[in-house]
DNA sequence: GATATTTTAGTACATTATACTTTATAATGA
DNA sequence: TCATTATAAAGTATAATGTACTAAAATATC
């Protein structure tokens, strides 16, 4: 650390490669899963790493993430938000470089599959991600705490699941999430009890025989709400 | 936004100026405060500012900032935590350039005032703070909200009380930063419910005529509270 | 048509939050 | 000296919420 004061003017400050990268969620079949792919440039060219970028001179962090997730799933207007920052002086062998990091949500059927192998992109189970480059690990495992965090206070898990969807749908992605298996009585009740949830006259019997009916996630309600001071906890 | 992927070597990458400013929380006779200075370099010379300083190669963006907080304040292990990246292509007039900001927890009486005075610096209530340079005041917005919603999971409001504390300083601080008027009843009841605070022999006579008695945090037990599994909530 | 499986409704009890009453302590001033 | 006053601290009663569990409805499959 230094101890005496900077004043030198913006032209001799040292300048840094920032980079981005993306831990992308996607829910199919019960399972949590993340989107990674083959590095395509060296040092470890090739590897298993997380999508990402450079950030250019023309675009900020949340827009250089965008247009890597629109490359990699053909998908816009995607749940995306900050994770955190990487900086430590040597997390990158390349070179100097700080990351930082964003965490995406996606309907894992929305996306282009086509493109996403295009990109020698692959979706890996939560607990088959293998080692990836640099601190890409760590930032899965920062990402998933942030997550499992984030979902008990906003209701974002939504993002994860088809716009209709069913409550048991939805418990088993929060205990997928959170690793736990939950009453399915009392999340029931739970989450019908905030009125934010549109019942619709279908059914899905994908799943059962019985069949469950779906809902829609009412999100202006939940705006309305959020603005007067409700608090969502799940 | 481009649509086509960057297969670049690191060596032909866009170099970014990468800043780090701080949000310096103080908590003085019942007031929530803020550290700020004025800046001394151009573009805005002499506006006020928050403090803050460009990363250099050979420091990660926390060092940087604890390089920042010990210029100014003389202090060191202090409580700080990343706030969020502001990176907008046109957020600052001198040139391309995105801030990782942090936010600080500090005792206000045990900082160096003359330090701070040397560097121009200045606290202000948190109503009158001025305005400042570029995207600042909405950093300190921002770094508010993270206050406000992390002093209600997390034990941190004790970074901005003396080691020794009463309840009611507690409770003032909490009002302070949630801006509300909580039940002293009620307040005690919780927190002492936690059986996290040790009781002191001593008490504190310079507010009320009986005298409340001094408190010190456990932050052994905590630790290991919340290692298992337990969760702060005031 | 009985059986198995899953969804859905409901209920009883324990825990926690909220609103409020009372007592304790000690400086102050008549 | 003794009531007055301000604040701290302990307690209590009720409402609200969470938790654990019973039971019924729906329907594909045997």
């Amino acid at each position: 650390m230094k101890a005496l004061e900077n004043h030198l003017p913006y032209i001799e400050q040292p300048k840094i490669l920032v980079a981005t990268d993306c831990i992308v969620f996607g829910f199919d079949e019960g399972i949590l899963k993340l989107l990674v792919f083959r590095r395509r440039i060296d040092p470890l060219k090739g590897e298993w790493s997380l999508i990402g970028s450079f950030v250019n001179e023309e675009e900020s962090v949340p827009d250089a993430a965008r247009r890597v997730l629109l490359q990699f799933t053909g998908l816009e207007n995607i749940f995306l938000e900050e994770l955190k920052a990487y900086s430590d002086v040597d997390r990158d062998s390349g070179a100097r470089c700080i990351s930082i990091a964003q965490y995406a949500l996606i309907r894992i059927n929305d996306y282009d599959r086509e493109q996403v192998e295009l990109h020698g992109a692959k979706w890996f189970a939560l607990d088959d991600v293998p080692q990836l480059v640099l601190d890409h690990n760590t930032m899965i495992t920062d990402a998933l705490d942030r997550l499992r965090q984030k979902t008990t206070h906003k209701p974002i898990g939504f993002e994860l699941l088809p716009e209709k969807f069913t409550i048991p749908q939805l418990q088993s992605l929060y205990e997928a999430i959170h690793r736990t298996k939950l009453d399915d009585r009392n999340f029931r009740k739970k989450l019908l009890s905030f009125d934010l949830l549109i019942k619709l006259d279908e059914k899905d019997k994908s799943t059962s025989k019985k069949g469950a009916f779906l809902y829609r996630f009412n999100y202006d309600k939940y705006k309305k709400l959020e603005e007067s001071g409700f608090n969502f906890v799940l």
